[in-house]
DNA sequence: CGCCGATGTAACTGCAAGGGTTACCAAAAA
DNA sequence: TTTTTGGTAACCCTTGCAGTTACATCGGCG
């Protein structure tokens, strides 16, 4: 499975501008010192969360990011598929024309099963709004 | 979330096992052929999956891996946490002790939805067995 | 009994992905 | 026009995994 610790960075970051909502935009070195991370790596993870329209971006003086959305309006699924590989299982290198039939058709048959694991994953993510994290902390 | 192609490897590396059941043990070398890949990497996959009880070695002249249970009492669930790391999610560094909420209690915060996800996916694996796999392979 | 083919494992290399950092351009409020 | 911000490119460093070689050990089999 596809990982990397940007998923919980995201949430991390969303909740902070949640928690600011309404009050302006939050600025890159505002949310990075949240995450204990660097300002560009918050830039960039940004530029993500803005192509799946949970964020979005104010440039210039007294600018940064505000959530584009209420916050009961995205999901933990929102940020997990916007944020992570979107095929959740890394395949090895296939060989359709292996003369074993295992390697030449593994990858046909495992295509089911592992589409409906992510579906579930999905399903079950979907569950948690970013509303649900922000309210739960103090 | 976790992950590296070792997955997917161990599944066709049970598949082949599971189409040689009955006749011995599958010596690393041959199952390596089919995976397209060293056989040190079996093995040391192989020692994974016998912590799991899913497989068990042959010492010895003429030995090798076979199957530990029968094919059907063995899902991909098994399979995936046996090899993958045990906590899907990656977490970032943690700071309990930061002047920001966030920060200090996301963790907290997080852990019940992200075991539930873990356990859907673990649910939908679950749900496929090694032999659905092995028999659909002509 | 001793050979030989097998596992078990350590050690090293190579490679790719991510995170961290610096630097610089463009945008826009003050 | 100045200044603060995002956007992005370029680079280094670290980490983890795969691949490989090497070797100790085990245990049938001739």
């Amino acid at each position: 499975m596809l990982s990397s610790s940007r998923f919980i960075v995201a949430v991390h970051a969303l909740s902070v501008l949640a928690r600011f909502s309404g009050r302006g935009p939050v600025c890159s070195a505002t949310v990075a010192e949240s995450v204990h991370t660097n300002p560009v790596v918050i830039r960039r993870l940004m530029g993500e969360l803005e192509k799946a329209r949970l964020v979005r971006s104010v440039a210039g003086r007294s600018g940064g990011f505000e959530l584009d959305r209420q916050a009961d309006q995205i999901t933990l699924a929102d940020v997990y598929f916007a944020v992570e590989d979107e095929n959740v299982f890394r395949m090895h290198k296939a060989d359709p024309n292996s003369r074993c039939p295992v390697a030449a058709q593994l990858g046909k048959v495992l295509h089911g099963p592992l589409r409906a694991a992510e579906c579930a994953l999905h399903t079950s993510l979907a569950k948690t709004t970013l509303r649900d994290v922000s309210t739960a902390i103090v």
